[in-house]
DNA sequence: TGGTTCTGCCTAAATGGATTAGGCAAATGC
DNA sequence: GCATTTGCCTAATCCATTTAGGCAGAACCA
């Protein structure tokens, strides 16, 4: 009755990434968002295309905040501290928003994916490596490799994947940034 | 008409399995499903509790799928045979059987993921690595590390994350296995 | 073989999300 | 002040999930 909600994609987006760390990001719907917004679903089509639209977008708002953390952990960082530094905010980001983080893995169109941070992140992952001092193409196994070490870790980490077993899963964490530490200084020569 | 079509829990969960390969794992639904046995989707519900059920019998057999694969290729091998092995049977079962292979990562209720044949991958990572004499507790985060980095890079190369750029994906995936022998035969001490 | 029970699939109906078409009233621009 | 645009609405369709209850053929039992 009291008129104009003030709907916006950007809010949408925002309120969808609450949203999805909340209930997960599988749980984000256009019917669950209206019901926060005490709005009918069909207002919303007036602000976003449709669901891929929405989930698109929490993505890609998920992409930037985890760029933005990352490139301000890794500022005058280098070698085994910046890998370190990269790794703790990965992590941390996935355990603080998981369901951001599940959003940041939803299949973007090739066109979305190269505006979208996801490049900002190849070159952080990069900067991580430069004090590895790797040519290419050994550089892009190396980022290809932490790349898939860390998501692979966390995504199951939280499906829980290693709750309930010794170690603690935030020791397994260290040795194994200790352990890429060393990879990265003695890689091996191609054969 | 033609009266019983014989379906069974099996039949539909083989049947998920080829759908789910097809048309991806999120694609596969009771609607479908009974839609490919020329039957009404209630009838499905006298062989399977629900559509959660239906995709649990889906992760399971792929889970048993993979683990005998894998229990075969490790068959007789050892050390760094064993992890390129190990390594290969793992990345192409994901790209051969993407759904299925979408499918293993279906989060199981704990009792049903401690029946299942992830027990049977826990034990044959473990077989991998002691080639490699690891003590524990770092033989559990070495563990950790290879289930990470091998979900990890499948997901993302499944997910198109590799595609369209240098090198190829095979490429790296072979060096990503170097490097793996080379860091578990070389692993750090902890500090 | 004939009846009974059980099994396997059916129809029907409710719930809930996604999506589109078209309407109306408040806000905005001239 | 009037026209236009904007923002949300109602209404309707489609599709997947799930439950309740029915009926006919298969299997079993004397």
């Amino acid at each position: 009755m009291a008129g104009r909600a003030g709907l916006t994609a950007e809010r949408l987006a925002q309120a969808g990434a609450e949203l999805a760390d909340e209930i997960g990001f599988g749980g984000v719907t256009l019917s669950e968002l209206a019901r926060r917004f005490d709005v009918k679903v069909a207002s919303l089509y007036a602000h976003v295309r449709n669901s891929r639209d929405l989930k698109t977008r929490i993505a890609l708002l998920a992409l930037e905040e985890l760029a933005d953390l990352a490139a301000d952990a890794l500022a005058g960082r280098s070698g085994r501290d910046a890998l370190a530094a990269y790794a703790e905010v990965f992590r941390t980001y996935a355990r603080r928003h998981p369901g951001r983080y599940a959003a940041t893995r939803f299949p973007l169109d090739t066109d979305t994916a190269l505006a979208s941070a996801g490049v900002r992140h190849a070159r952080l992952t990069r900067a991580v490596l430069r004090g590895y001092g790797l040519a290419e193409p050994e550089q892009t196994h190396a980022v290809r490799m932490l790349g898939s070490l860390f998501h692979g870790y966390v995504d199951l980490e939280n499906s829980g994947g290693f709750a309930h077993s010794a170690p603690d899963s935030q020791e397994s964490w260290e040795r194994i940034v200790d352990a890429l530490d060393h990879l990265l200084r003695t890689w091996p020569p191609a054969r």
